[in-house]
DNA sequence: CGGACATCGAACCGAACGGTTCCATCTGAG
DNA sequence: CTCAGATGGAACCGTTCGGTTCGATGTCCG
């Protein structure tokens, strides 16, 4: 938040106001589509305050994917757990959350995978990897709890219907993407189950 | 290819020449990742003949984007011509291919969709839309000839399934992701086309 | 042979970048 | 009241970037 002058409010106060403003800025724009002057003349601090606080655009960068992580995990969960306990249900319940981001305005594909695309090096591809071990946990589980007999093949199946929805979102303008995965993911399931030999053909 | 001075070989084959080595540079680094200079250095080409064949690196850009497209999208349709003329077989030729190309050591994700995520701005989101439009032909080709009842969504699903396995491939070292979305595509497209009435619940 | 053409190599330009430092200013705690 | 600490604002540095220009060199065609 934008203080007066000199401000000792509370450091971890600015630390979080600089984190929350930088999360849309570069979210939007891209990690290299705005430099760290204009980030700070936008979010209205000083670059020896972000400096201080972040050590450098690297280390900036990087908290705010790994404070986008926890709140998109927080974000999944809590539709799974607004949802019954049926898993066909909190299944349905995660890709109608999909598509709701979807249709935010402000939609721009999953942040954390384009900032890993954005720099091939870096932190990055890291909290790429756990984010999306993350998320393989929450369909697995769910996956385990309808009696899939390969939940973990499952899950996987499930993550790259939402991933590509996401994708398709952004770079296709798909708004039915997320509708039309939920459904192959439901039926993906059924499917699995009422199956009664899995196919061991590869 | 690099020649020695002054040769008037043939200026069509400096072109090609540096758009095919540009493709691999501007992939591997990423669009941002290297600059003109060193593009150029490496390509064994001078700065003033990159800008005299393509304008702009931007322009390098575009035409490296277009040509990417032509080139994946050749790949596709052999694959499926190399397949029976049975839908299922060539779904699943779809799919092969895509697990071969992500086993490549080079590989790194889709080159188009990584450039659109890369400059939010730019050519890059026009070409990739309109590579997504033609790959969603064939696999809607595909679904219509197998007889499934809403071939556009159906091709839309194998498509989520498709990009999600390349981006789990790219971002968590899934060298499964190609033969699971494989899977799950025959097993949408049997139960699509097994299914009676289509659920046109929403 | 001679001139048009393509190319290389290098220098150069202005802009933007990430990062660093200094200092005046303001707040809150003692 | 006083002082330590946090901040804003601005200047600054070295680097890199995309792009431009120029001269020297080599090749092909008439």
């Amino acid at each position: 938040m934008p203080v007066a002058k000199g401000a000792t409010l509370d450091p971890a106060q600015t630390r979080a106001g600089i984190l929350r403003a930088a999360t849309g800025l570069l979210y939007q724009r891209g990690l290299d589509g705005i430099g760290v002057a204009e980030l700070c003349a936008t979010m209205g601090v000083s670059k020896e305050t972000l400096y201080r606080h972040f050590g450098s655009k690297e280390g900036l960068v990087r908290a705010v994917l790994e404070a986008r992580s926890q709140r998109i995990m927080a974000w999944v969960l809590k539709a799974v757990a607004a949802a019954s306990d049926e898993p066909y249900a909190q299944l349905a319940a995660v890709f109608d959350a999909l598509a709701q981001w979807h249709e935010e305005p402000t939609f721009r594909g999953c942040g954390i995978l384009n900032a890993a695309t954005q720099q091939h090096e870096g932190p990055a591809r890291l909290v790429a990897h756990h984010h999306l071990d993350r998320q393989l946990d929450v369909l697995t589980d769910i996956a385990r709890r309808a009696g899939a007999p390969n939940p973990t093949h499952l899950a996987k199946q499930f993550l790259a219907l939402r991933v590509g929805a996401t994708v398709l979102a952004d770079h296709h303008a798909d708004t039915e993407a997320a509708l039309l995965a939920k459904q192959a993911a439901l039926a993906l399931l059924r499917s699995t189950i009422t199956t009664p030999a899995p196919a061991p053909r590869p």
